[in-house]
DNA sequence: CGCCACAATATGTCTAGACATATTCATCTG
DNA sequence: CAGATGAATATGTCTAGACATATTGTGGCG
């Protein structure tokens, strides 16, 4: 092996979780004893199941000991690409069309949904991706102007909002959150399909430390769009080129 | 401030980097430095650069130096729970309950599905989750019975057989897939909702060493659940790829 | 019997120094 | 001038020991 000994001992124990030799719940042997079994100081079995526990694999505590974790909640990585990155990696061509823009102060449920007070300056924008000419996507998104005041400038009348915000306003973090729901009428009529048709939502809201930037709805019907994630759980983390 | 030293460097750091003070790209003063700096040893500040590198927001290169990361990758952490543990948090009373299960060769379809030989066998299991006795998700799952024998003695009446997989099974993969869908006749009718309505779809795969052990589809009823995904991204100016 | 104080224990953090290893830079040679 | 070579440098890993801190078990006291 040419692995740091960390990394041996911290791939030994997740191995022997993941083939079931040390079982959820089970307590693992405390450092010092671990140390003298691989015969190095204890700082570096430290290093090891202290990996482990920010992996998720272990749970330590004080006094009591470590533990194989139980896992209920399994994290996986799920990549959310640009819209036009994504209709063109599947070979069509690929369009954006603005259908409504409105610069106003923010409505209640805009405010909530932005975390801004009511009446604070906001750019609506809604607009429709298309892939080879047919509705891919429908994009309702709302800008709050306090964080971004350049976005006012902007008509985005073939440019999708979401493709000049990546590239000109900073962001420090962003949640999705991933829905089914029923097409409502108009959303039905932009969309080209029937009314009451299933629709994946994706919901989208930047922060820059702290202030909430954009928030974003992106709606495709059903079949057009499909989120995958894919976790590998052992030892496969490996340095990035 | 009561954080460990080595937390406190990472946060003053990061901080740096986020506020644009240390710009992408730039070079940071050497461990020897830092640590000189700070008045600490050399593995404190090393273990500050090392965090900050396996997030991302830094590169180390020996001899080179530690800088800071150009682009980072888009992905976030969706975290996928039980769906017992789910209902169950949300303050609502779990329950499983078998609908169908056969155990046969593969068919075309399923042998596809799990990635093993037609007529291979398997074991099907079909299950309403219950939320406070209401319908909350429907579970069509294939079990590969050369990868888990042990699943053939269960009977699954009312227990999920996903709770039994995970504590009984070991894997080493797992894949997901997110999709939205209507309704057909039987869904609608075990789910108890009118035909067509829109569902949100779960498709879970694991592996254990290459080998499929389990597909399974959860079927949602749009409302019942939210996939939820949050991203940290380090590096508050983003420059386009 | 129940509660509280205290000691034992396992992890968490840190140091100062050592050697290993990869990469770059400068210099030397053909 | 191109290419090889070796020295310098910054990170990577590790040790042996120290003290800090949280938690748990136990024994004593009301």
């Amino acid at each position: 092996m040419n692995l740091p000994l960390h990394e041996t001992i911290r791939a030994r124990l997740e191995a022997d979780i993941l083939s079931g030799r040390l079982k959820p719940g089970e307590k693992l042997p405390n450092e010092t004893d671990l140390a003298a079994e691989w015969g190095c100081a204890r700082m570096t079995v430290g290093r090891a199941l202290s990996a482990l526990a920010e992996a998720g694999m272990v749970q330590r505590r004080k006094r009591a000991g470590t533990f194989v974790a139980r896992r209920t909640v399994q994290e996986t990585v799920l990549e959310i690409r640009d819209v036009a990155a994504d209709v063109r990696a599947s070979g069509r061509d690929y369009a954006f069309r603005r259908l409504a823009r409105r610069e106003a102060g923010a409505s209640a449920d805009e405010a909530a949904a932005l975390g801004v007070p009511e009446g604070a300056p906001v750019l609506l924008v809604v607009g429709l991706h298309l892939a080879d000419g047919e509705p891919h996507a429908l994009e309702e998104r709302l800008i709050s102007l306090d964080a971004a005041p350049a976005a006012a400038r902007m008509r985005f009348e073939d440019e999708p909002p979401g493709a000049w915000l990546l590239t000109h306003v900073p962001w420090t973090e962003a949640e999705h959150a991933i829905t089914a729901l029923a097409a409502d009428g108009q959303t039905a009529k932009r969309l080209g399909i029937p009314v009451g048709s299933a629709l994946l939502s994706l919901e989208r809201k930047t922060w820059l430390s702290g202030a909430c930037v954009t928030a974003a709805r992106f709606l495709y019907p059903a079949g057009a769009q499909r989120f995958t994630a894919r976790l590998r759980q052992p030892g496969g983390r490996r340095e990035q080129a």
